[in-house]
Order: structure tokens, then C-alpha cells, then sequence
DNA sequence: ATATAAAAAGACCTTAATGTCCTTTAAATA
DNA sequence: TATTTAAAGGACATTAAGGTCTTTTTATAT
């Protein structure tokens, strides 16, 4: 469905704010241990996703990974994007440069609800929502994520 | 949304039938500009498509692609699975191994249905059917397939 | 039979995705 | 302020996707 850097954005980021909720900064050790994800890929990923400012870091004793508490909720629609590029629901289901919504390639129609549900989905879903609902049930969480 | 693979093998198969339809048997060279995709690597699938027994073809002056006009009407799904794996709308949207049906992961439910939607709609939509629909406006398709 | 046309086969090449490792920078605290 | 800890940065390795080129096989028409 999405690129493992994306799939361990998404991860990486929930689990980050799950532990942010109970005051806490996740190393990146902490974190590729926890969510199952290569160490150093995974390191990488994050160093992008606070370039982009989704996230935020501070090195050193007691560093780690955390969400700004002023800024709004993060989307996944936000995440996807960035990493997957911005058409990734626009794009013709064919590879069709040509195709548009006024266009009549064969798959068009059929891909185009779905495609557009996908869209509100992952522009409705946030990091913050996600993370609440797993906070729940830590136990399974931390199993699981 | 897909691989170049299976786009680039839907838009010849698609193409293949059309041609099928007016009792023609198309070549690599005539279906790869037709549909506006590299030659060779759209030899390397077809060749793949006949191997798997989605279309057969003939060697030599004349020869060409075609489907067996015994064979039932060959679904998306089949295409699609084939290409791409059977497991890419049951796959976990995070990737985790241990997602299945019953699980709990946060974003599972979320895109469950989404997942549904797509693989009905895959497993009812045909070649044959988006080759009809699409053979009533043959100039169109010509320019854009 | 032979020339020709077209698919099959096999050996490559390129690029992007995925992933590792080592060094550098910065923060905290003892 | 020195040491430790952890993120940032950069170089490199591996794998899979995407793609090309040349040779071989097979069918057909002359």
C-alpha cells in the first residue's frame, strides 16, 4: 500500500506520540525496537520528518523525538504526502500523463471513488487521533506497533 | 497505485483485445507505440502474460498476441494478482506481519473497507469489458491508451 | 527450401528504494 | 569542563524495479 519509509513514518510517529502523552521523548533506539524497524533506516526517516517539521528533536542526555504541542494534529494525508509525493491519488490508475477527471480512459471511473475516499480517509486521520485510540491499550501497542 | 508492470500489462492487454475484437492480432511493436510504452520491456511482460496463460501467441509473419476466445473473461484481479502478489489488499496498511482480520493495529479498520471497495471492484472488472467499452470510441483510445 | 517476420530467451544496464556504518555535532550532567 | 549520550550527516552497500540489446527459435509466404 505505501513505501516501507512511509509505513515507518506512520509508526515511528504514532509511537512518539503515544509516549509523548505520558511526558515522555523516545530515542530513535527506543523507537526502531519498539515499532520493529531497522535502527539506522529508520533514523534516517525521522531526521527527514524534522526537517520537515512534522516532529521535533533534541540531542544529547535525555534527548529524543517529540511532537510540538502548539502546532496542529498531523495528518497522515500530511505524512503520505510529503514522503510519496502529492499525486499519488491523482495520478491516472493506468499511468495514463494525459489522464484527467474529464478524461474517459477505461479505469478512471473505477478507480476514482475509491481513490477519492482514500483521500478524505487519510486527510481525516491524524497521528494524534491514532495514537489516543492505542494509548487505550498499551499493552497490545507495544506488542503490536 | 500500481507497478509499471502491471499498468504498462493492463493497457496491452486492453489494447490486445480491442484489436482481437475486429479479428486482429497485434504485435510488440504496433501494441507498445499504441499504448506509449518501451518496447522491450513490454515484450519482457507479455511474454511473462503468455507464460501465465492470459493471452497466447504466434511466432513468425502474422503472428501476434491474442486471448483464447474460449477462455473466460480475464478480471483485473487475476492481472493485478499475478503481477503484484495476492496479498497486496490483505496486507496490514502498516505493514505489520501480524495483521490480520482480528487485529487491532490503528489504522487497520480505517482502511479495511477501502481495501474491500478496490478489491471488488478489480475482481469484477474485466479486459474485455473495459476493451468494449472503450472500442465504441476508437479514436479516442487510439490517442490515449 | 529459403527468406523474412515476429515472438522467446538470455545477458546486461540504470535507477530508485532500502538499508548500513562511521564520523560529527550538540546537549546534559557529573 | 570533561564525559557521556543521542541526534545529524555523509558515504557506502544491497536489492528490486525498470529497461535495453542481441541472439535464438518458430511460423509463414514466396
Amino acid at each position: 500500500m505505501f513505501k516501507k519509509e512511509t509505513e515507518y513514518a506512520l509508526r515511528s510517529l504514532i509511537y512518539i506520540q503515544i509516549q509523548n502523552f505520558s511526558s515522555k521523548r523516545p530515542g530513535i533506539k527506543e523507537i526502531s525496537t519498539e515499532i520493529n524497524t531497522p535502527q539506522a533506516f529508520t533514523a534516517k526517516i525521522l531526521q527527514k520528518l524534522v526537517k520537515s517539521g512534522f516532529i521535533e528533536s533534541i540531542k544529547g542526555k535525555n534527548g529524543g523525538f517529540f511532537f510540538d504541542p502548539n502546532n496542529d494534529e498531523t495528518t497522515l494525508k500530511d505524512i503520505i504526502y510529503s514522503i510519496e509525493g502529492s499525486d499519488i491519488y491523482s495520478r491516472c490508475g493506468l499511468g495514463l500523463s494525459t489522464c484527467d477527471e474529464t478524461c474517459s480512459c477505461p479505469i478512471h471511473e473505477s478507480f476514482s471513488e475509491i481513490r477519492k475516499a482514500t483521500e478524505k480517509l487519510i486527510s481525516e486521520e491524524t497521528i494524534q487521533n491514532l495514537a489516543k485510540k492505542k494509548s487505550l491499550s498499551v499493552e497490545i501497542v507495544l506488542n503490536r506497533l
